[in-house]
DNA sequence: AAGCTGACTATGG
DNA sequence: GCCATAGCCAGCT
């Protein structure tokens, strides 16, 4: 995908998130070769928030677990609210367990290809 | 065109 | 272990 934008690739990678796992800002910078900026991600995201397929940006917490976009979020319920149906557990603005669904696309998908 | 911004992360004190 | 600082890079004003 040479020819996708950055948040392109960023909204590709995250539409792989299984449901009911989560991955980090820095996992996807990291994979889609951007280092640690992972300010990038976050601001892609930012741009998905009217996408046509939807992007299970929810799924995208910080390296803390920490639910820090659900202040972006359409409301600022929904990502947590997200969250819970799918399986996960959120506590105090954080997913419990988070290390426990990480889920990396480094890892899981690492060269495959996205989207 | 130049500078600021940002849903982060790593490192140093 | 917590607070402060710096690096990150693509898009927007």
């Amino acid at each position: 995908m040479p020819d996708a934008s950055f948040y392109q690739r960023v909204y590709a990678v995250v539409r792989q998130i299984p449901k009911g796992k989560v991955t980090s800002y820095g996992a996807i910078a990291k994979y889609l070769g951007t280092g640690m900026s992972s300010r990038m991600v976050g601001w892609a995201l930012n741009n998905c928030n009217g996408e046509d397929p939807f992007v299970p940006a929810h799924r995208v917490v910080n390296r803390n677990g920490l639910l820090t976009g659900s202040h972006h979020f359409p409301t600022p319920t929904l990502m947590e609210e997200l969250l819970t149906a799918e399986g996960l557990t959120v506590v105090d603005n954080g997913i419990k367990d988070f290390q426990k669904h990480f889920w990396d696309p480094a890892k899981e998908l690492k060269q495959d290809e996205i989207d």
